[in-house]
DNA sequence: TCCTTGTATCTACAATGTAGAAATACGGAG
DNA sequence: CTCCGTATTTCTACATTGTAGATACAAGGA
């Protein structure tokens, strides 16, 4: 049996966001992401030392965008998610969906 | 916007192993529940720490078995559901089911 | 008495989550 | 040219959660 993978709760809410925005993946709209499907207030440090995490680990990568961008501020670090980071959100997806399995998410639990 | 409540991804792993078992919920039997489900080694001082945990913050209760019990070795302590529990459950399955919608769990989530 | 089995508790550490302040960079006002 | 505002990332420190395994406890049987 492995041991040891699978991803944090807000780890997995952070890659799935990247997904939603594509290619308009930074720090700030991300935040933003999370928050409006959250409903659920997020710091951006929490938002970065999570993408930090999951770079480090090959889930996802970030680019920095050319000064060709009309912009203000510093370049904006774009990220995206990696084929490992699609396989792990999957193997955490399966897991949970097991755990439910004979459940109905969203009714009375306490005596199912 | 409410902030900092939501659980662990492993926390809401233990609490569902709980209801599946029912009233047969110590220590072994929630470890090797989540094992069968979830096909992942898990050691049993994760169980039980998380466990404790959970219980200080009011969302599972336990009680040890009585004498009356034909048992060998310690006497069990079993755990319990609490309300509180099984409203995390929904809050955290509803985040994450409005992180999921648009997207189809188990699918290419590459360019989704 | 000592061994085996089933169970819980403890301890120490690693990984993840969180918040906010500081730094960086650009454009525009004066 | 300097200063200020805004958008963004980076840094730092700490809190919470996750993990493993060793140790303690209890009862029954050899």
């Amino acid at each position: 049996m492995p041991k040891g993978d699978f991803l944090g709760a807000f780890e997995e809410i952070v890659l799935l966001a990247l997904i939603h925005l594509r290619d308009n993946a930074y720090g700030m709209t991300i935040r933003r992401e999370i928050e409006d499907r959250s409903g659920r207030a997020v710091s951006i440090g929490a938002v970065y030392s999570t993408l930090d995490r999951l770079e480090s680990k090959g889930l996802v990568s970030s680019t920095y965008s050319d000064g060709s961008e009309a912009r203000r501020g510093r370049a904006k670090r774009y990220f995206e998610l990696e084929p490992e980071g699609a396989k792990s959100l999957n193997r955490s997806s399966e897991i949970l969906a097991n755990m439910w399995r004979g459940l109905e998410p969203g009714s009375d639990l306490s005596k199912s």
